[in-house]
DNA sequence: CCGCGAAGTTATATCGTATTACATTCGCGA
DNA sequence: TCGCGAATGTAATACGATATAACTTCGCGG
């Protein structure tokens, strides 16, 4: 479903697909300065349209960081669908937690839109930024590797997304760097991993002792 | 060691502790409304004195957000420690963890401005407010309850730090509500805290047989 | 070819930050 | 106790960003 055609540049006076431009720009602001970054006026000079011309498509700010949310959430998503496809010798679950640790720090600014901002806060339950996130969830629990035992994989799934996002969050916020340097981020985050991994199983072995 | 001595009203000309006022009713606001609704003016107004009346006390808006911030700290240390050095049925990590919860979903604004806004991530390392911070982590670790065995302790402070803070911000971003709803967040936490503290017990026998 | 709607424009209102210059009051030393 | 400097407040103002209103340009379907 792609939700525009990307028209091309009609003239000097249309802009021809300035919507998609502003996200794309401001999507580059927030990425160095985070979602406070953006700045209609700024974006719109940037593109070198008038200062009003982004309300023809973003009703105020926030509808702007909506849509950015939501590129970001699919973005995201993509990388993460190709990283876990792709064979590899390490697990997916671990390249997951991995890539998701790179791009929470190198991509910091959308990051913290994405998973840390009132703009996710606020979106309603049924929406398509609360759905993409989903989606998102979605693919961790497909890393995690384990057959279907429903409630079990959840709390997994959630347990290490929280673990994740935690260690993402706190390292941002340069709450790992004080006297516990010598236990590097990619340690922590190796060691969640493993950690889950065995808890899976422990508990998959007991529930099918629980079968029989 | 007090910051000021918290004056009273003076006259009518001088508020008599504009800063100490502009900190409480900053926090106010941010409880509700997170760090983005703090308003140098509104605060102004709100405390009755000419609105660049609150530059005599701080350089600029972040300068206040930062006075804040501290200040929530010490509030959370605060309550942390009162509710570790209580006697009760309930380990002092599972109250320090489902406190934590119920601070970061109750004060959410206060929480994000904590743990989750450039504030901190700006916060040089040596800075009062980082200091506050490293304070709140040595109280986690107190509350783990186990011997001086350095690294260990440390990285298990680290994961539980990182789960429940990753919980606490999954939540409050509704993420945490979709299909998985029937899994409650407190079960999450305590769920968190058995997995930290038999993986401690796990770790410290096996170094306890190392040592033999 | 005409007119409607989408997408831009200029002009303007409003608000928040921040600075400058000025006024008032506190408190301390002569 | 007088008076002076520092602290703390006010008024006036510049600036930048959001947002709206009223007007213009242009593509497109009848």
């Amino acid at each position: 479903m792609p939700p525009r055609p990307a028209r091309k540049a009609l003239n000097a006076y249309h802009h021809g697909d300035l919507r998609d431009a502003l996200v794309q720009a401001a999507l580059h602001e927030v990425e160095l300065g985070g979602p406070e970054a953006i700045s209609i006026s700024a974006l719109a000079k940037k593109l070198g349209v008038s200062q009003p011309a982004p309300y023809k498509h973003f009703a105020d700010r926030e509808s702007l960081l909506t849509a950015v949310t939501a590129e970001a959430f699919r973005q995201f998503s993509a990388m993460m669908r190709t990283a876990i496809e792709k064979p590899s010798k390490q697990s997916k679950l671990s390249r997951f937690a991995q890539l998701t640790l790179d791009f929470g720090l190198r991509r910091n600014g959308i990051y913290r839109l994405m998973f840390a901002s009132r703009t996710m806060a606020c979106a309603p339950k049924g929406s398509e930024l609360h759905s993409a996130a989903m989606e998102t969830f979605e693919l961790l629990v497909e890393a995690l590797e384990v057959p279907a035992v429903g409630l079990l994989r959840e709390r997994s799934a959630l347990k290490v997304w929280a673990s994740l996002h935690g260690v993402v969050m706190l390292a941002e916020q340069g709450l790992l760097t004080g006297q516990v340097a010598h236990v590097s981020r990619e340690e922590l985050v190796e060691d969640i991993v493993e950690e889950t991994k065995l808890a899976l199983s422990v508990a998959i072995s007991a529930a099918g002792k629980a079968d029989r």
